[in-house]
DNA sequence: TATGAATGAGTTTTCATTCAT
DNA sequence: GATGAATGAAAACTCATTCAT
């Protein structure tokens, strides 16, 4: 049985797939279902039922619900990641990088990253197995926004005082907490203001990161 | 019929409460299991076990399962509440008070009170019904760190371009997410990493607030 | 306790009770929500929130539940007795007698006598230990049923033919089965359409039975 | 997923289908448990319990044991209908029509055809979703009789004061109507009396239909 | 590869009834 | 007489997973 256990987080589906494999549509509908219905309602049967397709060929495939659970994260989070990396690679100042993160966060809003983001946080807290799991694909975030934070803090007056490291990880768990809130009360209007609030200090901040 | 439906939040316990009346054994067993058990294992049963009662009692005095997770949650709370409110009330520098809620960070983390926090946050995401409920619960969180953050940039130069509101928002989730993520990972040495950064910078922090 | 199994059928509630005593109270309760709730909806604890009285009251008061139920269908059938009793009495001819049933019948859908006895003996199907209880209660009705075809078919054609016992059984089944469709299907109209065939047919069979 | 919620009604088991398919298991092991224990002691489980299955077998098939019930309604009431159609078909006169529906009757009685259909109709009562759909499946029956009365009253004196359809809906009340009274009190003799009477009458009624 | 059928363990909730006070 | 609390048994239904084909 092709388990899939230990896959490695956040490789790039690779070329050797067809376009739309089974695979694929088994983690499109496992996408899509943890959107509309939330992680609850994300049963091997409701994913099937999205699909169209049968509900043992999940276990098939990928031995677990868990496991396609994962794969689904994985997948998001890489399609994702590699927007990431582009777009603030080409951010400069500190002003920049806050629009180009607001901009992403949208996209993210739109595409529904989010919410499959945090319904898989939250619910591995449900599935006491996938709790360490989820973390351990949390790890390139914060590592890439290390990098953002490095390169932002390194030469500034912050850089003594400022663990690149640690903030990063601040910034994921905020950025997971405001999504969990958000969702929870359908209301995206907070986390709208509050990189609102994050645009206006960017002139404020830029002079103490040697920006002008 | 004694349900409790629309408890009023954050509540502090009455004195006139006898030392452990049956609603708060069933409480008290709620908070455990969610403690030990997470969310995921916090079946009627289960609680019904550990605090050694019939699982039908739950019903009895609280209606629904729901009805006395929240209850749990609002008495966790609640208690919780009326210590912040006395300790951060005392801290008057930025530093003092980051000190303060680092120290109430750390009892959190031992009472259990975070693990309930973070469990019944995320777990409502299984259980729709009680989304709105629970982020309803943060409210008082959300407006009393607004008042925190409001005595401290009063006058400072943060005056103009900070919403306290949106701030305390992002406080809030701030700590949602680094209890979510720690609590997943069953690893507290970040979060503990985060608030010895933050200490790190109260002395720098100070002069900006008109302390010294 | 005072247990009450084998309650006289039919016996007029006596002087001595108050004009609403406890007793009363719940059988009313019982009635009105046998009436609103249909059987299934009849539990101790639908019947005491409609009395507004303890859930205990019933079983302290009637023993068990079926008790209390087969008191209500009791107290119910003897209301309505007397009044048949009344009324079918004073009715000579066929065509008459036809009449004045008509009349009854729109009586007892107006005071939920019907819904009241259609809900027991479906319901008691369901409750297997009430099966025969019920029964006993609808012995009273074939037994008045039989005296008024009686003096109907007394020197009529029929006389030798009729068996007026088994007739008598057969109106009150056709009776409930006409209720419990009635009733199943919340549709009254076939039922009326009945009496009014029975009321056309009235003229038509009078020279048969000797009325002019 | 092989739910069959809006089942055909009447729809005879076409001859493809295995001597005892999945289903087919499930729906004899419904009626025998219907038929012995009672609409009350029908669960779920009871069903499983007499056909040796797992009790999911049951949602698996038809997807709410609602829906098992009324298909093995279907079933019966099916079987029991082209049986009906073919003898009733065949009995010319009035007596011998009341000979045939004798006949069926003990056919009835002897197959349980009677307890289910009784079990069914009055157990609907205190299953309010049952309810309609269950009339809905008596009308059929409904029909059939009323094709019976016309034929019978058609060129008979009493073509103009019948309605065929509102005493075709009579006949089948009387029929459930009798089925529950002599359901409940496990007395057969009554209805069997029943049938001598109308037996009885036959020949007196002969010559009002034009027969001979 | 794929699937329909099957399963065992689990879920929340409701019920009639009992009992100590 | 009356009551609040407690209980054991049962209900319908859902779940992830397995298996024979």
């Amino acid at each position: 049985m092709p388990k899939q256990r230990a896959q490695p987080v956040l490789k790039v589906v690779g070329e050797d797939d067809l376009p739309t494999s089974t695979k694929e549509r088994i983690i499109d509908a496992a996408f899509a279902t943890l959107k509309d219905e939330g992680f609850a309602g994300t049963s091997a049967r409701a994913i099937a039922r999205r699909g169209e397709f049968n509900q043992a060929l999940i276990f098939y495939h990928f031995g677990t619900l868990n496991d396609l659970l994962l794969a689904t994260l994985d997948k998001t989070s890489a399609d994702r990641m590699s927007r990431y990396r582009d777009s603030m690679g080409k951010a400069t100042s500190v002003d920049d990088k806050i629009q180009t993160a607001t901009r992403l966060y949208r996209e993210d809003l739109g595409s529904g990253h989010i919410t499959v983001i945090s319904e898989m946080v939250a619910g591995s807290l449900a599935r006491p197995d996938l709790g360490p799991e989820v973390v351990a694909r949390m790890e390139p975030w914060i590592a890439f926004t290390e990098g953002v934070i490095s390169d932002l803090i390194t030469g500034s007056i912050f850089e003594a005082a400022v663990n690149a490291r640690t903030l990063a990880f601040a910034v994921v768990a905020l950025y997971l907490g405001v999504d969990l809130l958000s969702h929870l009360d359908q209301d995206k209007s907070r986390a709208e203001g509050l990189f609102q609030m994050a645009g206006a200090m960017g002139p404020f901040l830029a002079p103490m990161f040697g920006n002008d």
